[in-house]
RNA sequence: GGCGCAGUAGCCAAGUGGUAAGGCGUGGGUCUGCAACACCCUGAUUCACCGGUUCAAAUCCGGUCUGCGCCUCCA
């Protein structure tokens, strides 16, 4: 299995730690609103990443923490006129329901940052002994950048780069001792919450909480971190720097990043009013929609959003599944059991597309590759499958196209919804008006259970229905 | 200014040395009472442009143009 890894900036060959485990951290959101459609695609990318691992056997700790404390939930919280607390919950909580219909699986582990605190306490001390911090005046604890020699190793900057380019931007009126030191704990203002320290009374700095809940949850050194391409710099080379030089190991042996999520091209954000929030969109579009127009591109390219292409998407995943439907159809209704000789053949034939698949995965995740070999498998059952087929041939089709999807994250089993007495009614009705080739009150029929919102289609093996 | 990414058919998108996957859309056809689904056919003599290396380049090297990102909170 090939990883690109940003440190090396190379595709390298993945070995564990641990034979047979793959120990992983993803950073998760800053929860002050509702996540928007960027924020979804590291956890598309991430879980379909956890998944191919664990299609391969591996045992994965995934953790991912949600940013509970910050200025922005601080913020929305004297909007509203309540607690910090009551924001970041209540985001947490609508977070999840977006994950799940997005089909990310829960994290081995969520962890919180307001709950890890006496950890980042511990480790600012621990860094503060070394040397590798400082506390000011005012309580404010500064990591001392250039200490750590391999800074900027992640983002390959070098530090007199970075100071160059720092000219420009005011510095906060600070007692750092040089410009690009950041901060680990500072001093809580009116009203804001704060934790009791040994330097002040303050909230930790928002790199530290990964540096902690990482070696908390999953140890010293990790296999994998994981992240927006955006927290190179500064956030993961400041989670280097705290960690590497805290505990004296390398953190984290695969930084893997995914590319942004653009609208028109252009980066989203709330001021050029191009803000999408995953909530909306499933308002319009089932999110399986939105989880396979994101891995239709590689994950490290830029991939921009639009509704021309959610479309193109839902009509791509409409095929897939028309053909997974139909296979549950014509095996509902076979009328023999076993495979044939013939049929063996085209069963072996199919595991050419698993081949494709893996091959594709195996090489950074090759998702776009991996979907083309589903396709190519969707419409290599289409043409050996009929209403003559097997049971077994049907049902085992079935298995194999669900078991690529499945990595992929990509849900084929629609629930079998009950039809409520009088909508089956009106389809048998239309059937009897159709043997009569009373055509005009079949279509009629067809018409009004369009407008409930049930499209028929008639095929050679009977009625078919579905949802619009 | 520093660092980096990208430019492949109408649209999206794989492909990193051996002669252009896949999907959406379009047009035509088969099937069907019609529709839908499905299937068949329909697509780049060519991969932003100019040079170079090579028996061979979308793929490697040099240059040009264009778009984008990071360097500041950000997935």
């Amino acid at each position: 299995m090939k990883v690109y890894n940003t440190l090396s900036r190379q595709k390298e060959e993945f070995i564990p730690l641990e034979e047979g485990k793959v120990k992983m951290y993803v950073c998760g959101p800053t929860v002050y609103n509702f996540i928007h459609i960027g924020n979804a695609r590291p956890m598309i990318v991430f879980d379909t990443v956890r998944r191919y691992m664990e299609y391969r056997g591996y045992e994965v700790n995934f953790v991912s923490n949600f940013t509970d404390v910050d200025d922005k939930i601080i913020k929305k919280a004297m909007e509203e006129g309540v607690t910090a607390q009551e924001i970041s919950r209540r985001y947490i909580e609508e977070c999840k329901k977006d994950m799940a219909g997005l089909n990310v699986k829960p994290a081995t582990t969520h962890p919180l940052a307001t709950e890890e605190i006496d950890g980042m306490l511990e480790m600012i001390s621990a860094l503060i002994d070394k040397g590798y911090a400082y506390p000011s005046a005012d309580g404010t604890v500064y990591f001392r950048t250039r200490k750590f020699k391999e800074y900027g190793k992640l983002s390959h900057k070098n530090l007199d780069d970075l100071q160059a380019g720092h000219r420009d931007i005011k510095v906060t009126g600070d007692d750092k001792e040089d410009s690009l030191d950041f901060v680990l704990w500072k001093p809580k203002k009116e009203g804001e919450p704060y934790w009791e320290s040994p330097w002040c009374q303050g909230r930790p700095g928002w790199h530290i909480e990964c540096s902690v809940m990482s070696r908390k949850y999953l140890g010293e050194e990790i296999d994998i971190h994981a992240g927006g391409e955006d927290l190179i710099f500064p956030h993961h080379e400041n989670e280097i720097a705290q960690s590497e030089a805290c505990n004296g190991k390398i953190f984290a042996r695969y930084w893997i990043h995914n590319g942004f999520l653009n609208i028109d091209n252009k980066k989203m954000s709330k001021s050029l009013g191009n803000f999408f929030t995953v909530r909306e969109i499933s308002e319009k579009y089932d999110l399986q929609v939105l989880r396979f127009f994101m891995l239709s591109a590689h994950y490290r390219s830029p991939l921009n959003f639009s509704a021309e292409l959610m479309e193109s998407a839902k009509n791509g995943l409409d095929r897939i599944r028309n053909g997974a439907k139909n296979l549950k159809h014509l095996s509902g209704n076979a009328k023999t059991e076993q495979m044939t000789e013939e049929e063996k053949t085209i069963w072996e034939g199919s595991q050419g597309f698993v081949t494709k698949f893996e091959t594709a995965m195996e090489d950074d995740f090759n998702t776009a590759d991996g979907i083309s070999a589903v396709f190519e498998l969707v419409k290599y059952i289409n043409t050996n499958v009929s209403g003559d087929s097997s049971r077994e041939l049907l049902e085992q089709l079935y298995q194999r196209l669900n078991l690529l999807c499945d990595i992929l994250g990509i849900i084929l089993e629609q629930k079998e919804e009950i039809l409520d007495e009088e909508i089956e009614k009106l389809i048998a009705e239309r059937q009897a008006a159709r043997k009569e080739k009373n055509f005009a009150r079949a279509d009629e029929i067809r018409e009004e259970l369009l407008g409930r919102g049930i499209v028929l289609e008639d095929t050679r093996e009977g009625v078919k229905w579905k949802r619009a």
